[in-house]
DNA sequence: CCTATAATTGAGACGATGTCTCAATTCCGC
DNA sequence: GCGGAATTGAGACATCGTCTCAATTATAGG
């Protein structure tokens, strides 16, 4: 039912054993916002389960983005975020002023994948899109 | 002649001074590969400019990247590389296992950036395009 | 259910990366 | 050239991520 126990199944079916450690973070991360940072995650996993290393968590961070599970989005800046594939899908405009962010909906990189998957080989599952640009608010003040 | 002349002014007309610090990044982000780390660009303006100092360059990449003038770019791993925007526009298709990414330069994102702009009042300036999937050849391969 | 075993973990040292402070310097408009 | 605000370099500092290794744990097979 909940997204959750089909990221559970990934994980085993892909040979990893189902640890406390890798079950936290995925609820974590599908319980929390979207776009937390390392030390978020590290940080609300610590409030479940105080008892799961730092390290684990990276850990658990690396295994579900080469799975294919969790993207890295940095949002324009040098800090990363984790988001989970199977959440809502969309993307940001991004201000590089401000660092304020837009979400929106318009994608149309179906037949790109498609595309890509089949001219080199790939199986695709994913894929990040951010636009830059200065907002309203950032137009008119001094740079 | 060289778009680094262009660069030059775009940091004069947005207000800033044109110093040596920032006059070496931007010619060692033009000379160089594309995807270069911090540490790669520190390295590299230090063979240039010895006396130029790290936090300088730092200062330099944030200064270039609120301008609209460099990109960051994740290529789906924590590793942040910086790309200059006027270099060759390209978007990349990366394996999440083993890093291996393909350049392609398919993008039907124009009309995206102009609908975006009118609709949120943003002034549009580049984007960014990371498709992820796993290679061929790390499909057979245990995960 | 129990056991064997390989995978995984937690702790914290370590390494890498990025930020901050502040006196000294530099660019640039005048 | 001069003045003065912007910028810099140095390195201490903070943050962030990785590594090592003995101890633990999940899972397959009996
Ligand atoms: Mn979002
Ligand atoms: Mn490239
Ligand atoms: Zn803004
Ligand atoms: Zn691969």
């Amino acid at each position: 039912m909940t997204g959750v126990e089909t990221l559970f199944q990934h994980i085993r079916q892909a040979g990893y054993k189902l640890t406390r450690p890798r079950q936290v973070v995925i609820e974590v991360l599908a319980d929390g916002h979207a776009h937390m940072t390392a030390a978020d995650i590290v940080s609300a996993v610590h409030q479940r389960a105080p008892d799961v290393g730092r390290a684990s968590v990276y850990r658990t961070l690396d295994l579900l983005v080469r799975l294919g599970l969790v993207q890295i989005s940095t949002l324009g800046s040098t800090t990363t975020t984790y988001m989970l594939v199977l959440a809502h899908h969309h993307h940001h405009l991004v201000c590089t002023r401000c660092r304020r962010t837009v979400e929106f909906d318009e994608c149309q990189l179906a037949e790109l994948e498609q595309a890509l998957a089949e001219q080199f080989g790939f199986q695709v599952y994913g894929h990040l899109v951010e636009v830059y640009g200065v907002c309203q608010r950032c137009q008119g003040a001094s740079p």
